[in-house]
DNA sequence: CGGAAGTTGCGAACCGGTTCGACGTTCCCG
DNA sequence: CGGGAACGTCGAACCGGTTCGCAACTTCCG
């Protein structure tokens, strides 16, 4: 592999003419500067990134945080994924990409090692263990969900109680008086995902400001539970004409269970989800959404990063914390309740 | 952050002997380790990954293509990722995603700058345009997915051809006579998608064999269309008993799709889905599948790679092509044939 | 015509590790 | 008791970039 000292060489200049030539730090001669270019062409020259990254303590990668748990919706998270990847590359960043079940060590391990010039994490909890490592680190951070702490760090998560209102709300002024709300496992909850409770408790003080009753339960994560937590539901609250699902995997577990109880949407029963169109399109969802919007909220995290890593903001400028708002996309899938 | 200058001096050492004494390349006395150990404890030290990439030339990194192409089952590929990912982490090493529209561009500048030890290639086409740049890099190379080519790199492979043997004798045993197999979309199997051919061809090879009759229809990979792909298909072959899907969408559209035409599996219709177990729960899929393995492949490349990077396979020893036996997965949705 | 200012390129140092060769000790054995 | 081997440590060089300070050479102006 040709160094930087080979092109040199091939055009006949010092090396560190040839840097400059090449990062355009210093003023180089337009008969110079063509006899580089010529040499990296012909020798087909790439810069080293190690040794890059050494000289400048730079290395031009976004360390990417990714848990897959147990009782969490794979997919749903690739969407996020996609979203900061391809933002960083746009920006000129790879990402090096860590689903290590123990997040915290591999945290430590790339931010100490120098591997990464700045870290995005997803599915952040409430009470997040790997947000301390991130504190004391170098590089800053930027998050996707939002913890109880946010000092340190750039957060961006959608605003799941504007989401919970806007479903309750949107049912009734349908005419809905009784409703249930489909939620994350338990273990979601108990390991911290707070969005679960910020989008229930907003719903729940919205269902009581309009006098509406709103059943919550919780579902599985996995099939075949899941299907049976829907059916359980459904049987034990006869009166329900609305149904909030705050659960990917329940949203795509429902279209067999209301068959098989030969129920339509909406005219059995109105329906409102809350996942991402993309998600709703992949798995042939017909529900009207809340949609969460993944890709966007990962491009927000990275832009900021990226701000912070090249010093566009000054390091005493405070940190962020942004919410998208929620939009509901209609599918058609609400309607006016059957009578009873 | 501290270097090993200064858990040398900490510890009243060279940096070289410092370096021997992490590293166990050469005898250091007891006490002079416990020094530098303790030094290293004191000061947090964690050495600089791009230094130490610079001095060994290797990166402890592994770089992974992913392309998430228009028409193509993101969630699916998520499972290969995943496989790959793990598998490093346990072998020692990290994960450079690029998921680049344009793999062979980011395939050149990764090997290039050498940020990478060695390349996994998912989602590899019958003539792979990033198989040649990958065949003239320094790195090793290991893909998931068959190429017309194999040279230069290590193969592995789900084996299509028994996976449509599978599925067309499972039918007929039961005794069907008249089945359809459903396919990608066509723009997959003109980007060169050949696992849909070699799964189609086998298919119908063994359908002739067994006297049967096989309809094999393309559907596309989004909604709304792959429903009334399906629709169409089950119009137009009213005699048809059986279903083979090798179609992630498909099959994860059908659940609604029979539900509206008020057909039953098995009672109605008999349903074999070529998938990962996985991705069956995680998509509520009720079929019986052929088992597609992704984790296994994903493992099995990384681990081939690494024994080439690390250099514990002869650099003249021959590339291996090697396939993964399918296996079928009975969930109970395949029966005899409804009386005509 | 002399000196200040501007241009252009070079040499050397540095980033933080690893590794090779050499050197001083200690130990064993003939 | 002398010589060679084994052990433990150090200094220096190297990996491949970037960047600072300086010097040579122009150019311009008074």
């Amino acid at each position: 592999m040709a160094t930087i000292g080979d092109v040199a060489q091939a055009a006949g200049v010092s090396r560190s003419t040839a840097s400059y030539a090449l990062s355009g730090k210093r003023a180089i001669s337009a008969e110079v500067r063509r006899r580089v270019e010529d040499a990296v062409r012909e020798l087909g020259y790439t810069p080293n990134a190690g040794a890059r990254a050494l000289a400048t303590s730079q290395t031009m990668v976004i360390g990417l945080l990714a848990q897959f748990l147990e009782d969490e919706f794979a997919p749903a998270m690739l969407q996020y994924m996609l979203g900061v990847s391809n933002t960083a590359r746009e920006l000129g960043y790879d990402i090096l990409l860590v689903s290590d079940a123990d997040g915290t060590r591999a945290l430590r391990r790339i931010t100490d090692s120098r591997m990464v010039d700045g870290i995005v994490l997803l599915n952040v909890a409430e009470r997040d263990e790997r947000l301390p490592i991130l504190r004391s680190a170098a590089q800053p951070g930027a998050l996707v969900g939002l913890p109880a702490d946010c000092t340190g760090v750039d957060v961006f998560d959608l605003d799941f109680e504007e989401a919970g209102r806007l479903m309750v709300d949107h049912l009734h002024r349908l005419g809905h008086r009784e409703v249930a709300l489909v939620s994350q496992p338990e273990h979601v909850i108990e390991r911290g995902g707070a969005y679960v409770w910020r989008l229930q408790n907003a719903a729940l003080e919205a269902a009581r400001a309009r006098g509406i009753t709103l059943h919550t339960v919780s579902a599985s994560s996995h099939q075949p539970d899941v299907g049976q937590d829907l059916n359980a539901l459904l049987d034990a609250r006869p009166g329900v004409t609305g149904l909030l699902i705050n659960n990917e995997a329940a949203a795509a577990a429902l279209p067999t269970v209301l068959h098989q109880r030969g129920l339509t949407a909406p005219s059995d029963l109105s329906v409102v989800g809350r996942y991402s169109d993309e998600f709703a399109r992949t798995f042939s969802l017909p529900y009207s959404s809340i949609e969460s919007a993944p890709d966007r909220l990962g491009r927000m995290a990275v832009r900021q990063l990226v701000r912070r890593i090249e010093g566009d903001v000054a390091a005493d400028e405070p940190h962020v914390v942004r919410f998208v708002t929620p939009e509901l996309v209609d599918r058609g899938s609400t309607g006016v309740p059957r009578p009873a």
